[in-house]
DNA sequence: ATATATTGATAGTAATACTATTATTTTTGA
DNA sequence: TCAAAAATAATAGTATTACTATCAATATAT
């Protein structure tokens, strides 16, 4: 699995960048330091210029990658969803059970990332943190619609989707699958977040964890009978 | 209910601001044009200069009731949970059945607001719509661990935990009462805003409403048992 | 009528979020 | 290998933001 995730490559919208960071040093630079400050300081103190200062370089180069921060963050949180879409889709691919299948797809996407592949310049530990801090960030924003238009947000999209289908080969009759698809990954974001930060807000810890909350959900959600 | 709702007053916790908004007429204006204006530019784009051109004041005015516009979010987002655990305590009350309680409570909690009561200087509606696309940028900070201990999310966890007695209330054997009361609050504003921006990620729209996804939610998960 | 509190006007600062221009270095490909 | 092209760096500059400080004007309370 490592050797195979080292040489993946997430195909990004280039419509996010000007140039593409993965295409030079400097670029791989950018994302790899990017990672590193913006979870240490948080989205909101992060700027180009301490970036550059930090990568030894200058901020008018920075800006021929990424127009401002906020594309910065849609580029990240692209490479990150698209990266968990791989990481479900190779783990599920071989599976013919609907159940079995869901249940590992909830498994992956709920799941916190404990290690990084090391072999990349990102490292998928923070950029799950930085997912779950800041990813709400990226959308909540008044040009949404034109930049979704622009297609800034089809490797979520996609996940949903996907995961959304899942739900319907379990139970075709449940009505409502793209809500509980979408609900399960931003719910998940949403928990880890409660855990750290707002613990009596939640019953996920550091012994029940939100895949086990979600695959109860799903489960109880998707078989339900009503003769109880 | 209106005549009552009129002359309510939310209790914020007075160190969210630096003079109470309520106690003088510029204060009023204030939250009452600040409303108006972040639900129409957003909130990155919203300032205090903007706001005390727009109320015919000045800026270091409105610096003297709140220290900055993050506090001003703050300080909105708990009137709006406030008001709403008020209007959820008024509905449910009376009801002694559980289950009957719990659903209203989620048809309080998860509905939109239709109309605002005009009697107070807060439009209850455009709130809504606030706390839909900016309540999150409210604790997705770095200093959410601080302003918590400060006590400035108090009146949202005190709701939370509600629902979550409602729901240990009508089944106190689920494990997992406040992860899926914390799911449905924040939940909601979730589907409230993939309805307006993604569509395709929610089966909610004009005809199915967040409510309905999540009562139907609740009750599955409340009610299930695994003879199915 | 006067002290006090509130608001307004003006100015100023450091930082942000860029853009523009020019210089320097690196890459490439004829 | 040398010249052209591309990439990066350095420097400077602009408008705006997010404030703070000071002082004047006005309203209010005793």
């Amino acid at each position: 699995m490592e050797r195979l995730m080292k040489s993946i490559r997430i195909g990004i919208n280039d419509k996010i960048f000007l140039k593409d960071p993965d295409s030079s040093d400097l670029g791989k630079r950018i994302v790899k330091q990017s990672i590193l400050m913006i979870d240490e300081m948080g989205f909101e103190s992060f700027t180009f210029r301490k970036l550059g200062a930090q990568i030894g370089s200058n901020e008018s180069s920075i800006y021929r990658y990424f127009e401002n921060k906020h594309k910065l963050l849609l580029y990240l949180a692209s490479w990150y969803w698209g990266w968990l879409e791989y990481k479900m889709v190779f783990a599920t691919n071989a599976i013919p059970d609907p159940n079995e299948k869901l249940q590992t797809a909830i498994n992956v996407l709920t799941q916190t990332v404990k290690e990084d592949d090391s072999f990349s310049h990102v490292n998928e530990v923070l950029l799950n943190k930085i997912v779950i801090n800041e990813y709400s960030k990226s959308y909540l924003t008044k040009e949404v619609d034109q930049e979704n238009k622009e297609g800034y947000f089809e490797i979520y999209k996609r996940l949903v989707n996907r995961l959304g289908e899942m739900i319907v080969a379990v139970n075709k009759d449940y009505p409502y699958p793209a809500s509980l698809a979408s609900s399960v990954l931003e719910g998940a974001l949403h928990q880890y977040f409660l855990t750290e930060h707002f613990p009596k807000l939640t019953d996920c810890n550091e012994s029940v964890s939100p895949t086990q909350f979600f695959t109860d959900l799903v489960l109880r959600t998707l078989t339900y009978n009503n003769d109880g």
